[in-house]
DNA sequence: GCGACTTTGTGCATTTGTTCACAAGAGCGT
DNA sequence: ACGCTCTTGTGAACAAATGCACAAAGTCGC
């Protein structure tokens, strides 16, 4: 095993996790012919603490130049190479309700990393309907789309009654990495990366800092009253 | 300060992050018209660790029963709570694109918590068009949809060029709580509760995953072969 | 009542992640 | 060549989260 394997081996999860932001604030300095940064500057746009930010990329390896900062051309490569994004994924969304074709048309895959290269819905209604270059396909043409052998990552967008009858046909099919957008937790078997992206979630998880806060005021008041 | 209030205050970020999905867990089984539950059932529908639920639990309070488990309607009344959610939170949404007019009609608001009350856009040609319930006003009304004192989230939706000039705007509003699927880092004040969801970032650690995945099955191959 | 059995709640050890603070480099002017 | 200034990369301290294992506390059959 090459030095270079092991590095990418142990990246810790929270750094992967915010590799992402890094690629994206330096996405929109390349746009803005911004050729060097500063781990103060990247890390500013990013949202992150720069102490942060220097360990996370230490994860990847020494690519700044002390004294100067990285050199944005440089860093977005290495990251992109971390994040294996040198060649493209391909992705099939399930479920083509507001929020499937939202996602379809998103500008997200437009990303550099991310090619959608079907489209399936239950519903015989929408099948046949074009949306930008695809058209809907039905379910039992699963097995078609997903190429042996080939890693692909399936996007779920149905209603939550379906999902994890979604979610089990996409595993069978050969699909190791499922991105759920349905309102409901789906069950996978070791070995099957799934990640979740919740509305509700995030809302409710706001909801108790709002809560939090008026709470802390309360207790001023009350405080200051005693 | 009632001992209520201090056991809800350090409850920690991950198991915040956390209880909506055992709260939807939970709506599940009252459905089924299951009366109790254990850590172990309810852990897996939730897709976490019976150790963590009941630690996680043990934050909110003692409200199991040694040797019986979980009363579902009363776990569901105090991560309710805990979560603030016993009253509705005013929810806007700015930008009325695909993934907005996606978001204004999802099933996710409907969940009980959250009431969405005004659809904003930019853009003229939108406004006046009726969602649902709401029509899409203007920017410029937004001071009029925020009710000064009493905490609101907003929504952004909008392409990632203008989501901090919106995300500015509703702070200034007095909006104290955003959740941002703009594809880009947005800089709010402190005080601000500030989330993002993203696709992008999401397919990118899967990608990640799937990468580690192939590049293990290499070492073994080399490990034969060496 | 009492013992067998079940399942919670939690103390403790371990792992994972963050923050701090500074030595080690690298460029630059003189 | 040398010292000055800047910024990285990282060891070490600290904090948060997880997992384990079991005592405590309940039910149920008899």
């Amino acid at each position: 095993m090459s030095v270079d394997q092991a590095a990418k081996r142990d990246i810790p999860d929270a750094t992967v996790a915010r590799l992402p932001g890094y690629l994206r604030a330096l996405g929109q300095l390349t746009a803005q012919d911004v050729l060097s940064v500063s781990s103060e500057e990247l890390a500013y746009s990013a949202g992150v603490s720069s102490a942060k930010l220097r360990k996370d990329l230490s994860h990847l390896g020494s690519y700044g130049v002390r004294g100067v900062g990285y050199d944005v051309a440089h860093l977005t490569y290495q990251i992109s190479r971390a994040l294996g994004l040198t060649h493209d994924w391909p992705v099939i969304i399930v479920g083509m309700g507001n929020l499937g074709r939202a996602l379809a048309s998103y500008g997200g895959f437009a990303t550099k990393g991310f090619k959608v290269v079907a489209l399936l819905d239950r519903d015989p209604q929408l099948v046949g309907d074009r949306l930008d270059d695809l058209t809907i396909q039905p379910m039992d043409e699963l097995a078609d789309v997903v190429t042996p052998g080939e890693a692909c990552i399936g996007v779920v967008a149905t209603p939550a009654a379906s999902a994890q009858d979604v979610a089990d046909l996409l595993v069978t099919a050969g699909v190791s990495s499922i991105l759920n957008f349905a309102a409901t937790a789906i069950q996978v078997p070791e070995g099957v990366h799934m990640r979740k992206v919740d509305l509700s979630t995030e809302l409710q998880i706001l909801a108790f800092h709002e809560q939090q806060r008026s709470g802390a005021v309360s207790d001023e008041l009350l405080e200051e009253i005693g």
